[in-house]
DNA sequence: TCTATTTATCGAAATACTTAAATAAATCTA
DNA sequence: TAGATTTATTTAAGTATTTCGATAAATAGA
């Protein structure tokens, strides 16, 4: 992974919504309707659609379409590209 | 590491120019004064102090005073406290 | 088809971040 | 001590991000 992907995943991760939607997708094993966020999250939905947007695009969430609903992944692989790409940092 | 310190992190990670300088002060072998930075990053000098106080602020990067210089130092402890964050957002 | 539900987009306001000029503070050296 | 060097702070401008109301788009189900 070069830094300017790990620097949108950083991004994609500095942010308290995100990091609970991430958490919430997981807790939801593996997948998770956008729908059930609202509940979950005190943010309006556009806000919640935003912060969903940012995360599909950092690619540390994949999604797909089931009708009306969408249905969100964790992409698991490319968390261990990013923790590859920190362990890179270190000594 | 809770989520507060993550996001923290993360921001910390999430600009250009600090994930050069946590490169610099890596290819610098577990130190650097910020007057070298002065010559790698295209920056005035109060740009780069900021983004030091930042890393420093993320206790991803610790200092010490040498006369008028600072040397950096990477905090590899704390990036791999941030790698198991990492992990535990995986399924 | 009509209505309700789910998600996405637009526009605007509020907030936060990045950058650099000016300048201050600390300290080294002549 | 005086001047040079290194780092920190202040201030302000420019840019980016977060948030939400309004509204649009897509589709399920009656």
């Amino acid at each position: 992974m070069d830094a300017k992907k790990a620097e949108k995943i950083s991004k994609a991760l500095a942010d308290p919504n995100r990091l609970t939607i991430l958490k919430e997708i997981k807790k939801s094993r593996q997948c998770l309707y956008c729908v059930d966020l609202n509940e979950k999250i005190n943010l309006a939905q556009p806000s919640i659609a935003h912060h969903l947007k940012l995360l599909l695009e950092s690619e540390l969430v994949t999604s797909d379409k089931e009708g009306r609903n969408v249905r969100y992944y964790l992409n698991n692989k490319l968390m261990d590209e990013y923790i590859q790409f920190i362990e890179g940092l270190k000594n």
